[in-house]
RNA sequence: GCGGAUGUGGCGGAAUUGGCAGACGCGCAUGGUUCAGGUCCAUGUGGGGGCAACCCCGUGGAGGUUCGAGUCCUCUCAUCCGCACCA
């Protein structure tokens, strides 16, 4: 692509070119930079106007999710977001708002810290270097942030405040009377003072410290405990499941990996299930975005049931389908239920310590791919009996039945559960038919009605007449049943309603350098203590030698970097109790931390008091929704879940606990599409650089070889990027916005075709050229009043590029622009243009083409920015149309249009149809049956 | 399998409550300006038929509701995304 753009003497002197839009861009950024233009005013604080001018502004507060610094740089599919927010805050301005937008950095974390590695330098000095290069690409964009509130993770006067929130975490507790968290300090006074049990029952008084401190660790928000994780040693960490490959190996790399049990930080966002879900009511998410985050939570209401274990304990089982309790042949256990660490019969606990130790080794991803292929399980020797029926039926063991959901057992009805089906038909299993298939069922799978069970080639899984109860539900309606069954349940004392999530605990350490020091020590005992609010920051050791510790011996305990900072790790700390030695806990905090709740801190960046003060939070989280929170938040649907998930969970606590005052942080969140560029690949299947393909006779080639083309997410994987600095210095910063924009609705992906900027980037010419003269560099303005229907289009325009904004149609917004300018064209052709068109105009492109906007805007005559100038607002009378066209139909095609006054009468109208010569001629001799005339719309003649 | 979305010209896309399908732009065609070029200007551009006035067809496919359907309903096909032995 040729950037290449020489004026030459036949252009006139003063022509918009691409030279002349990178001078005005650069000049107004210096000056939007020198008059401090985007700094927003907090209405307290250091941040806070002296002369109370905020008061009367309401706030807007628009969010970007933060990027990582990345060494690679931007290219064109990154700010497509930023853009948008920045140009909804630039409206926001205009309409008077006191708007809050600002661009952080995720500085800590796996990327920053692998490209430290890659480059040999330390994570400090490459996330320092990458932040001063993504600032300078963003700040060419022309983008309005506040940058005295920019934060980075890994700033130690940021991260002194995730620490601050780790230890509220660590010091509360959830109370189910408050159903919200509160203090463990609160617990303990109450469990003191003889007002409360202790939450896993006992007698407080009876306890000794320990077992007191034990009570209280055991339901603390962030928790030690031992969980299975993906150890890699060739790594030197744990892995997340979806870094696990089938074969068990690492993804990065192809390491092995192992499952293990280790003593990991978890944070208990299960207590928060139902909050979580609920919440998602009063927010403007899109429906896709909450049904994911509901998946994911995975509620759902059931009954647990009890079995008494032949010869003594008692197992429970979750079941969504109490209804099916009489077609139970057997139970099933995970290989990890902790029923088979006790004895077995002998003849068959070989066989089970060996199908247990077979699931150990295999991950996650193994076992379930295994397990599709054949259900695989072994009898246990033990038998439950039948709470209702005292029927005793065969307990078992498979890989089917995962330990981390419900309570890690189930009961087999295999005529009603397609798993259960497939596992008892494979290990030869009895299966007892419990609710009537309709005769649909039996015909869709060429059946006779009735046929019987052992010919049903699967499970019948609906509702329906219940059956094989030998009696007490039979003939009844499976619904009604199931409700049933839960009584008896609970009379009997062996079971009752219970309800299932599939959200887990958060596993929250990690064994790596580049993240937040928890800020735990441990004493002698190897007790979890926390360090006290007023020693806070535990900043992050320097390292000469960051890199995780890698060991291929697979049974070697995973040793964190931070454990190679000895005087760090061995501490004297006065804890209350007088100094003593202390171990630093040396596990870091994942990336999530930061992002939880950099978004507060943007609010109060300089606090060094509190994480963001009270009245601060409530003027710019107040929001204008039921929920509250950040008016809009935009980012990529990669965070769907757990990002957002995390970051409501953390907000909610400090909600409880009085740090915040509101529910919920994002009110209304969006997802920007991704940009799309052709990608070309050679005949070995690898991809060649983009830029270096050409086309010939519509095929491509690169290097004088064919390629195949295809489209995907811009990005190096797929050697498609195009940098903003090339697209900028070819066409202006104001061209790359507006074409970004102008391609698809914000939430739509959107292929990028680089020569397709120059229609955007003629429209800006043809601003330019309405206002100044290309020749002589004047103003082209009248002080005419403008013609009786531009005046309209003016209005109309202003009306609809309002409501466009409002909803994010930015691609319409623009085109309405474009349109105006056509009609502007044809209204006074070459003359000049009215005033009143040229600054309204001027001060609607200007949230998108901001330079420019304000370039025009002085030209014009004024001194003050566009920036806070009001966005022009139409005037109801003008915007309605004067004149309307009407659709003349016969029989609904359509024949002719006409023109009349708008708000002409129903009879007026269609009796203005009748004189169209066209539509007489139709109507001549055929007989009307009915008319139908919308006034301003259609008249629609139904001939027989 | 479950959940969520999306299908409109050569391309990106537009179309309040059901009411003139294809706004706006790219591309393409023709003409102009220019020594030349196009990141310039103008006009045209869904498909088919006709000299023309006009006519027919047309929003993935098949039905339906309606005076009238891109829009509502039923079925169906295709593509994309998320989750996935969740009992």
């Amino acid at each position: 692509m040729s950037t290449e753009t020489t004026a030459t003497p036949a252009l006139p002197p003063y022509r918009y070119t691409a030279e002349l839009a990178n001078e005005i861009e650069e000049r107004w950024r210096r000056r939007w930079q020198e008059r401090g233009t985007y700094l927003t005013p907090n209405p307290t604080g250091d941040l806070a106007e002296p002369n109370g001018w905020l008061a009367e502004r309401r706030a807007f507060y628009a969010l970007d999710m933060f990027p990582y610094p990345s060494g690679s740089g931007l290219h064109v599919g990154h700010p497509l977001g930023y853009i948008g927010t920045d140009v909804l805050a630039r409206f926001k301005r205009m309409q008077g708002f006191n708007v809050l937008h600002t661009m952080g950095y995720d500085a800590f974390g796996l990327p920053a810290e692998r490209y430290a590695v890659d480059t040999g330098q330390h994570p400090e000095v490459t996330t320092r270097q990458n932040i001063a290069n993504m600032r300078r690409q963003l700040a060419r964009l022309g983008l309005g942030h506040d940058r005295r509130r920019s934060v980075a993770t890994a700033d130690v006067e940021f991260y002194r405040w995730t620490q601050w929130i780790f230890l509220q975490l660590f010091n509360s507790w959830y109370d189910p009377e408050a159903d919200a968290a509160r203090p463990v300090a609160e617990l303990v006074e109450a469990l003191d003072a003889g007002r409360r049990e202790p939450p896993g029952g006992g007698s407080w008084a009876d306890m000794d410290g320990e077992q007191r401190a034990a009570v209280l660790d055991g339901v603390r928000l962030a928790y030690l405990d031992d969980v299975t994780v993906n150890w890699c040693p060739a790594l030197g960490t744990v892995l997340a499941n979806e870094e696990v490959t089938a074969d068990g190996l690492s993804e990065q790399g192809n390491f092995p990996v192992y499952r293990r049990p280790l003593r990991q930080w978890m944070m208990r966002i299960t207590a928060y299930a139902d909050r979580l879900l609920d919440g998602l009511d009063d927010l403007e998410w899109s429906d896709s975005l909450k049904a994911m985050q509901r998946n994911w939570i995975g509620r759902s209401e059931g009954a647990r049931v009890e079995f008494e274990v032949a010869g003594g304990e008692r197992i429970s089982v979750f079941t969504t389908r109490p209804d099916t309790l009489y077609g139970v042949t057997f139970v099933v256990v995970a290989p990890e239920h902790p029923l088979l660490d006790g004895d077995l019969p002998a003849e068959h606990a070989d066989a089970v310590a060996a199908y247990r130790a077979r699931a150990a080794r295999l991950s996650d991803r193994q076992r379930e791919i295994g397990a599709a292929e054949e259900p695989s399980g072994v009898f246990t020797g033990l038998e439950a009996i039948h709470p209702l029926t005292g029927e005793r039926v065969p307990i078992l063991t498979a890989d089917y039945v995962l330990m981390q959901y419900g309570s890690g057992a189930v009961m087999g009805v295999p005529a009603g559960d397609t798993r259960d089906f497939a596992f008892a038909r494979a290990l030869g299993l009895p299966i007892r038919p419990v609710i009537r298939p309709p005769a649909a069922w039996f015909a869709e799978r060429g059946l006779p009605p009735d046929a019987p069970i052992d010919d049903w080639p699967d499970a019948y899984t609906g509702h329906g007449e219940s059956i094989g109860s030998g009696g007490p539900t039979d003939g009844r309606p499976s619904q009604e049943v199931a409700r049933e069954i839960v009584r008896q349940l609970e009379e009997r004392g062996t079971g009752g309603a219970q309800v299932a999530y599939k959200l887990r605990d958060w596993l929250f350490s990690r064994q790596r350098y580049w993240g937040e020091p928890i800020p735990i020590v441990f004493d002698e005992r190897d007790r979890p203590l926390a360090v006290p609010e007023s020693q806070l920051p535990i900043v992050l050791p320097d390292l000469e030698d960051f890199a995780p510790n890698v060991d291929a011996d697979e049974s070697a305990d995973p040793v964190p970097p931070l454990a190679r900072a000895t005087d760090w790790v061995e501490v004297e700390l006065d804890l209350g109790d007088g100094p003593k030695r202390y171990r630093r806990e040396t596990n870091t905090m994942p990336q999530w931390a930061g992002s939880c709740w950099y978004y507060l801190r943007y609010l109060d960046p300089s606090n060094d008091r509190a994480l963001v003060d009270p009245e601060i939070d409530r003027y710019w989280m107040a929001g204008s929704g039921t929920a509250g929170g950040v008016d809009l938040y935009v980012g990529g649907v990669e965070h769907a879940v757990l990002h957002l998930l995390y970051a409501r969970f953390w907000h909610k606590v400090l909600y409880d606990l009085g740090h915040v005052g509101t529910p919920e942080p994002f009110q209304r969140l969006f997802n920007q599409g991704y940009v799309q560029a052709a990608a070309y690949s050679d005949e070995r299947g690898f991809y060649v650089e983009a830029s270096e393909v050409v086309e010939r006779d519509g095929r491509w080639y690169h290097d004088g070889r064919p390629v195949q083309r295809s489209y995907g997410k811009m990005g190096k994987s797929l050697k498609n990027s195009v940098t903003p600095d090339a697209i900028i210095e070819g066409y202006g910063a104001d061209a790359l916005r507006l074409y970004e924009l102008f391609l698809a609705p914000l939430d739509q992906d959107r292929p990028w075709e680089t020569q397709g900027i120059v229609g955007v980037s003629r429209f800006l010419q043809r601003v330019w050229r309405a206002v100044v003269d290309e020749d002589t560099g004047e103003l082209r303005v009248s002080d005419d009043a403008p013609p009786r229907e531009l005046e309209r289009a003016l209005h109309r325009t202003a009306d609809s590029v309002r409501r466009d904004i409002d909803r994010l149609h930015f691609n319409t917004a623009i085109s309405a622009l474009m349109e105006l300018v056509n009609e502007l064209r044809a209204a006074v052709g070459d003359g000049p243009t009215p005033r009143v068109v040229a600054e309204w105009l001027v001060a609607m492109l200007a949230p998108f083409a901001p330079h420019l906007g304000e370039e025009l805007w002085e030209r014009l005559g004024h001194a003050e920015s566009v920036v806070y100038a009001p966005f022009p607002e139409p005037d109801p009378a003008l915007v309605a149309a004067e004149q309307v066209s009407v659709a003349i139909q016969v029989n609904g095609k359509l024949r002719a249009v006409v023109d009349v006054a708008a708000g002409t009468a129903k009879d007026d109208l269609e009796a203005a149809a009748r004189d169209q010569p066209r539509i007489a001629e139709l109507l001549d001799g055929a007989e009307v049956r009915r008319v139908v005339v919308v006034p301003d719309r259609l008249v629609n003649f139904v001939v027989g």
